[in-house]
RNA sequence: UGGGGUGUAGCUCAAUGGCAGAGCAUCCGACUGUUAAUCGGACGGUUGGUGGUUCGAGUCCACCCGCCCCAGCCA
């Protein structure tokens, strides 16, 4: 690496300093014989000022040549300037172009309609903007790593090719060898109970794949998720820890991440309500509350998502719904004790009408009583034999939950739609680039 | 898949059924503190496609295609 050059976050450290950067042009403006380029390196944006009585002749032909998104090289003194955009600004001695951009370059200071800027991705991921989103982006997937390792839980890694088994939703699937159709991974929670009974508490951190024909802001058909599985944890336990691992995500970005959200604008004080403890709502009441508020839903649906963000408005915070109806519920979901016509689950729905962030449960421990779901839902049987045998050999206490890692960035950042918040995503009808 | 919307210059958008336009970008010129600079000029079109109605269709109708929003499924 050529440490001889300074990178634009560093400005700051070398003010009255002769300094050489390496940067793209993101924007020139020119004033007779006074030039001004706006340029960005990653770390920041730097204003460049050249002017021709104080440069060579060469260095002035240089400024004439440079286009939107060319590299450069820039040498001059640092100085803070308040009219300067990222706060610093260079007085250019010398200018040399890396690699030129023809005048072509799609992407404008201007707005773009959301089907232009998604075929130019590689472009408008240049942008201020996208920059910032994938700044908070590493700093909530690096802030998950920190809160389990601070609790002990095992990172484990589980299979992306597998054979059926998981969730309803649609897959994906390609031939594998000899084997017959492979899928690819919907969730890792199955793998992951296994793994509880090995080490305990763990955590999975990986992409999940969905052929669902979803086209709304809040699904992708291959997103991240997190998946913690805890021996020994009930659905009480689950949810403290959930309440807990969120509220830790929200605080993180907002204590190291000012910058990018006054970037995007974000109107922090709405992710306030993350200090007060999260709602915790039984089903049945969710149903009433609802109802009351107009919604055609009775007992025994599933929450809609108009439903869901008339539940959340009621509370300003983020709201648990608990133990829904057996039937609206995946078969592993343990069985309600106090209601068994309910298992004992909770979806976590984010405010500011983000719908669910996190889907959890605690799992069924009893071998007949799991038996019969799966029977009863018509899944094949055999294909779970390994899965069952968790219930055979010494079952256990056991709760989990996922969190989608696109919806939580959305909500943090107020961003209205997850396209945006991962780097090249992948939609219905959108595999490029 | 269903409901609603939309498609015009490279981009963002105008145009009672009657000559297809503007801003930005690009090019040429002016300008020593610009902030999506400003000012003057130039360049830029098979109006998504195929049929139809009409003296005349970007505009109305039918079908097809693309995209957007909402819903379902979920994280």
């Amino acid at each position: 690496m050529n440490t001889s050059t300074t990178r634009i976050a560093d400005l700051s450290h070398h003010v009255g300093a002769t300094v050489t950067v390496r940067a793209w042009v993101t924007h020139l403006r020119s004033k007779g014989k006074l030039g001004f380029a706006v340029v960005r390196d990653g770390t920041g944006v730097m204003q460049a000022v050249v002017v021709k009585a104080e440069v060579s002749e060469a260095a002035w032909e240089q400024f004439g040549q440079l286009t939107q998104e060319c590299s450069v090289l820039l040498t001059g003194d640092v100085r803070a300037d308040a009219r300067a955009p990222g706060g610093f600004e260079m007085g250019v001695k010398e200018l040399g172009i890396i690699g030129t951009s023809p005048l072509d370059y799609p992407i404008q200071p201007k707005e773009h309609g959301i089907d232009f800027l998604l075929d130019n991705r590689t472009f408008w991921l240049r942008s201020q903007r996208q920059v910032a989103i994938m700044r908070v982006r590493h700093e909530l997937e690096q802030a998950v790593h920190d809160f389990f390792y601070a609790r002990d839980f095992i990172r484990c890694d589980t299979p992306i090719l597998t054979a059926a088994i998981g969730e309803r939703a649609g897959l994906f699937s390609t031939e594998y060898f000899d084997e017959g159709t492979a899928y690819l991974a919907q969730t890792g929670q199955l793998y992951g109970e296994a793994l509880a009974a090995a080490l305990g508490r763990i955590y999975t951190f990986g992409p999940t794949f969905r052929a669902e024909k979803s086209k709304t802001r809040r699904h992708l058909t291959e997103f991240w998720m997190i998946e913690p599985e805890m021996a020994w944890y009930d659905q009480d336990d689950n949810m403290d820890l959930q309440e807990d691992f969120v509220r830790y995500l929200v605080e993180r970005v907002l204590e190291r991440r000012q910058e990018e959200l006054k970037v995007l604008e974000r109107d922090t004080s709405k992710l306030d309500c993350v200090s007060q403890r999260f709602v915790r709502l039984d089903y049945g009441d969710a149903v009433k509350l609802a109802q009351s508020k107009g919604a055609d839903i009775t007992w025994g649906d599933d929450l809609g998502a108009p439903d869901e963000a008339m539940i959340v408005d009621e509370y300003q915070r983020p709201v648990f719904v608990v133990n829904y109806p057996k039937e609206a519920k995946a078969f592993y979901m343990k069985e309600n004790p106090a209601d068994p016509r309910t298992v004992r689950c909770a979806d976590l729905l984010a405010p500011e009408g983000r719908g669910e962030i996190i889907g959890g449960s605690q799992r069924e421990d009893d071998y007949d009583k799991i038996l019969a779901r799966l029977t009863h839902e018509g899944l094949p049987v055999e294909a779970y034999g390994w899965y069952l045998d968790l219930r055979k050999y010494g079952t256990f206490t056991h709760s989990g939950f996922g969190l989608g890692l696109e919806r939580t960035i959305a909500w943090i950042c107020g961003i209205e739609h997850i396209r945006e918040v991962i780097p090249f995503p992948r939609l219905m009808g959108r595999i490029k680039p």
